[in-house]
DNA sequence: TCTGGGGTCCTAGGACCC
DNA sequence: TCTGGGGTCCTAGGACCC
């Protein structure tokens, strides 16, 4: 019998911020860009649930959230605490984390500990050795408890028969929840869900589901697998799979890095005017970036990522309307991160890829410029 | 409401080769 | 005079995820 956990922190990166910082106790709390009063351009990372009352979500823009707090504090509410990402601090509570569910996981036949993280703050794994649900139900509480006792942070988690059922069932209930769902009970268990639910499902295929005036997966289920193909390509049959329940994803160790890439949203777009001043700030934005995409290629190496080389650099562009353009290129040869002229070829480069949208080339219309990115992808 | 930054995967068309 | 088929590589765009 397969059995399979996924394990999601709640409010990740707001809850260690709550943590840290004792004066916020209680204070609704948003994690993002900064919100210039009310002007910023970013959008929120993490709030917590304080904050969620008010209205504020991951991905909301950052001046929503502001206004949606100032109307709060204009009630006599306590106005939102608004903190930047700190990435490196997450990253490292991450880590503790996954070294305790990790602990909780026996090696297979292969020695393997089959945890996979999928992002910093989730992950799927194995519980079949438990042997049935109610013992992967206590290994899970166990693992919570750990959690809650090292971190002072709590975790939901889902059990299912797969890591499609396992990671659904962990949004069921939050925070600091555990749901099980039984292979015989997965079919059902999807039926009155949203289409949405299913990962892979976005607003876009959600949009033509609700054109056939179908929303929850029952609705979906009245397509048949040659439909289903029809309207999602390739992904179909296993979206037919997947709206029963069924799914045979195995559970896959840290996979190979395929790209490293920065980018920057400028606080006020940057007109494309001919104006030298204009020109020389896209210029020096590019050079940074693709300095820092160098930097970070170098760190992953020095960290023992299984590549040294990369053969292709690429670069986004993002208009004032918020059209985005790419542009890249391959080399014939790869280049060596360690070239001492590495980071001149990624800067050459995707200057090179820039200049038609300096002029009437790519930029007809001369839009203003929103954000500019470089990555760099195809590595050896 | 006005939209970040980090990624992955898929598709489609054209070039090129046999 | 009326133009195959398949495979691979490259580029651009788009959907999606956290």
């Amino acid at each position: 019998m397969r059995i399979i956990a996924h394990l999601d922190m709640d409010a990740f990166f707001a809850s260690i911020e709550e943590r840290d910082n004792a004066r916020f106790a209680g204070r609704p709390i948003v994690v993002g860009s900064d919100p210039e009063g009310g002007k910023g351009r970013g959008v929120v990372s993490t709030a917590n649930y304080a904050a969620r009352a008010y209205g504020i979500r991951s991905a909301l823009p950052i001046s929503t959230a502001w206004r949606y707090s100032e109307a709060a504090r204009k009630k006599g509410l306590p106005p939102a605490v608004f903190l930047e990402v700190n990435m490196r601090k997450y990253g490292e509570v991450s880590e503790r984390i996954m070294e305790i569910v990790r602990a909780h996981v026996p090696p297979d036949a292969d020695g393997v500990i089959l945890v996979e993280q999928s992002s910093v703050d989730e992950a799927s794994f194995e519980l079949s050795f438990a042997g049935s649900y109610e013992k992967a139900e206590r290994i899970a509480r166990e693992i919570k408890k750990e959690i809650k006792e090292k971190e002072r942070l709590t975790a939901t988690i889902g059990i299912g028969p797969n890591k499609l059922i396992a990671k659904i069932a962990s949004d069921r209930q939050k925070p600091d929840g555990l749901t099980v769902v039984s292979e015989a009970a997965a079919e059902k268990f999807l039926e009155p869900l949203s289409i949405r639910t299913i990962p892979g499902v976005g607003p876009k295929a959600e949009e033509r589901f609700l054109e056939k005036g179908m929303r929850t997966v029952r609705d979906a289920k009245r397509l048949t697998k040659a439909e289903l193909t029809t309207m999602m390509g390739k992904w179909g049959a296993e979206l037919y799979e997947k709206l029963r329940g069924r799914s045979d994803a195995p559970i896959v160790l840290d996979s190979v890095q395929k790209s490293i890439g920065e980018q920057t949203t400028f606080d006020e777009d940057i007109p494309v005017n001919g104006k030298l001043k204009d020109r020389k700030l896209l210029e020096a934005a590019l050079a940074a970036l693709a300095a820092d995409v160098h930097k970070r290629l170098r760190r992953e190496i020095a960290a023992g990522a299984p590549f040294k080389a990369f053969r292709s650099i690429g670069i986004t562009v993002r208009f004032s309307d918020f059209t985005t353009k790419t542009r890249s290129v391959t080399l014939k040869e790869p280049v060596a991160a360690s070239d001492t002229t590495a980071q001149k070829t990624i800067q050459f480069q995707a200057l090179r890829l820039f200049m038609p949208f300096m002029d009437r080339r790519e930029n007809p219309l001369h839009k203003a410029i929103r954000l500019l990115g470089v990555k760099v992808e195809r590595f050896k």
